[in-house]
DNA sequence: TTGAAAGCGCTAACAA
DNA sequence: TTGTTAGCGCTTTCAA
């Protein structure tokens, strides 16, 4: 690999003037000499060490996406639909500006941190990040943080400074709508299932609970079905939920994310409970598969993608100096209406 | 973030005894200084700075994931649930061993060397390369190249030197057995279906047409099935596939990717063809989805996360300077018998 | 309009 | 056992 020093010494020039064709910054070189110079990079496939410029300027090109793993994921999470569609359009979206990404997936903050320095990367967009953990990072990391999906509560907002965004979904519209879809749709015993209480699926089941509220349905505290979605306990779990279900006589379930609704409507079938005519199943996200399946999953939908391109987008926008007009982004979820929920009122009315 | 210098300074040695003890370098320095150093390491939280280092050394301790995209993809490469699983069996080990992962997506061999130069990446994975684009690359690079699923022609083996390996699944095999057990289960008229002709379809097609001949199945040029698999073409070329198949009396499909297996199976159902009784289906790779759609997708097993890590984990041996004793693994597919291919036989003897 | 030189933080050869 | 020093390739300030 050729050097500028190199470059300089062939032409007969200093390194300085090299550079300064290099970065444009042309104002102050002859024409002619820039000609010479830019044939001469051409000629030589000039490409610069990045690494030195770095070094020299304090700064990496890199965004840095940090995936914080929850224990007991039911598989790596780069395999997770949503964390590869989120991906996708964050890594467009980066190599487009002429940034270049770094996966870094941890549940230690600490380690988080150390590679965030060691690399000097210049933002950060964080997934799956709790309230005080993403607090953590900001402590120690003052350059821009995009984050997906995190929930801040109202008295931690102001602690990440203006150097920050995040993009969210509207969960509790989205359970609320989910759950009201069925229960409009003439389901009078609905349940909530998810493999956790993250911060989402805390405003979630918010949302089921208001829908059943507003279309008196009484709540249960066994209305919330909790999944074990570990690999190899993914499936007993389903198994003992489904069992549950035909046990009290459940006819609609909102499910946390499409891959469970899927789990959950298999293992009905192999239980010999019929979907949608003996129980309805809505799910989240939207994913290739709801589509594809039959019974067609009736999801509501969300643009995983979009979250990422809007995430990496903000921080560009804050790398390059801009200053953002607001602290956080919030999307709104739309119900897609397929085939896992029965209408009774309209079977009745034919 | 502070400097070996400074610390240096602080604790009145020179920056060398503390690298040194840094590195672990401590033969040659006293235990009493090993302990002041690393005492004050710890406190002051020092983590060294990459791009220093890289400079210093011409490292970089960055492995380069290439994956090539071919035009008109069906989604963004990263969704692709085989791109997925490979890169993360990729990243488990580069994190592991202590190097990171940086991915570079392109169409275009010239960026990919771009970056590969300008970051002086020590080792590359590439995917989905086509012998002569791989062999563009090793032309101009020459540290340590992993390939997955490359198809190198014999001429050309000679070409990669010894800091290569190919990663492969044996596809002449895969679709062999696959084939074969369809005709075994009483098929007579049998398709392949596939959305190209690259190296492992092309592989994969004269298994096929083995398995046709072995079982004295007469071949046919309709039998190829070419699916177009972009975003907006495939539910309308599917729907082609499935009244094509309709009208030659097709009873079984080999279809390139579970994926295609499952579109496939959808889109019958939707023209009233029941599978497995009308028409069967064979799938590759064993997606999670496989098991979970009903019918239960039979289809050639393939361990692709073991790929990312076999291939990660040559690239890693041979960073440590380890000769390898092979330039490619081979894998073997194994068929996972389920719903989606009817028994004929089995069915008149009962 | 061009060039010299210092410095980014680290490593490593060599000297003490 | 410890220290001095040059140098990795690039940027940037300041001088010519």
């Amino acid at each position: 690999m050729i050097t500028i020093k190199e470059i300089a010494r062939q032409l007969n020039m200093s390194p300085t003037t090299v550079s300064n064709v290099i970065h444009g910054k042309t104002k102050e070189v002859s024409p002619e000499t820039i000609k010479r110079v830019q044939d001469f990079l051409e000629e030589v496939e000039y490409v610069p060490n990045i690494n030195a410029r770095n070094l020299a300027q304090n700064t990496s090109k890199i965004v840095g996406v940090v995936l914080k793993v929850r224990q007991d994921r039911y598989s790596h999470i780069l395999t997770d639909p949503f964390v590869a569609e989120m991906l996708a359009g964050i890594e467009e979206v980066i190599r487009k500006a002429g940034y270049f990404m770094m996966t870094y997936i941890s549940d230690d903050i600490a380690e988080i941190l150390n590679y965030v320095s060691t690399w000097n990367v210049d933002g950060l967009i964080l997934f799956c990040m709790l309230d005080d953990d993403a607090i953590r990072v900001r402590k120690r990391y003052h350059k821009p943080i995009a984050c997906v999906d995190a929930y801040i509560s109202e008295e931690n907002e102001s602690a990440f400074g203006d150097q920050f965004i995040n993009i969210a979904l509207d969960d509790e519209i989205c359970a609320y709508d989910g759950t009201s879809y069925m229960a409009e749709a003439g389901c009078h015993r609905v349940a909530f299932l998810a493999d956790n209480m993250d911060g989402v699926n805390k405003a979630r089941f918010r949302g089921f609970k208001k829908a059943l509220d507003a279309h008196e349905i009484e709540y249960s505290d066994r209305d919330y079905f909790t999944l074990r979605s570990t690999k190899h306990e993914m499936k007993t779990s389903m198994t003992s939920l489904v069992k549950k279900a035909k046990k009290y006589g459940y006819d609609g379930v909102f499910c946390s994310s499409d891959l469970f609704a899927i789990h959950f409507i298999r293992e009905c079938f192999d239980q010999g409970l019929r979907v949608p005519e003996d129980i309805s199943v809505v799910g989240v996200d939207d994913y290739e598969i709801a589509e594809i399946y039959r019974p067609a999953l009736t999801t509501m939908h969300q643009d995983i993608s979009r979250k990422g391109r809007l995430a990496a987008e903000a921080l560009i926008r804050m790398l390059n100096g801009e200053k953002l007009e607001r602290r956080q982004i919030v999307l709104k979820p739309e119900l897609i209406v397929r085939e896992s929920v029965f209408d009774f009122k309209k079977q009745s009315a034919e």
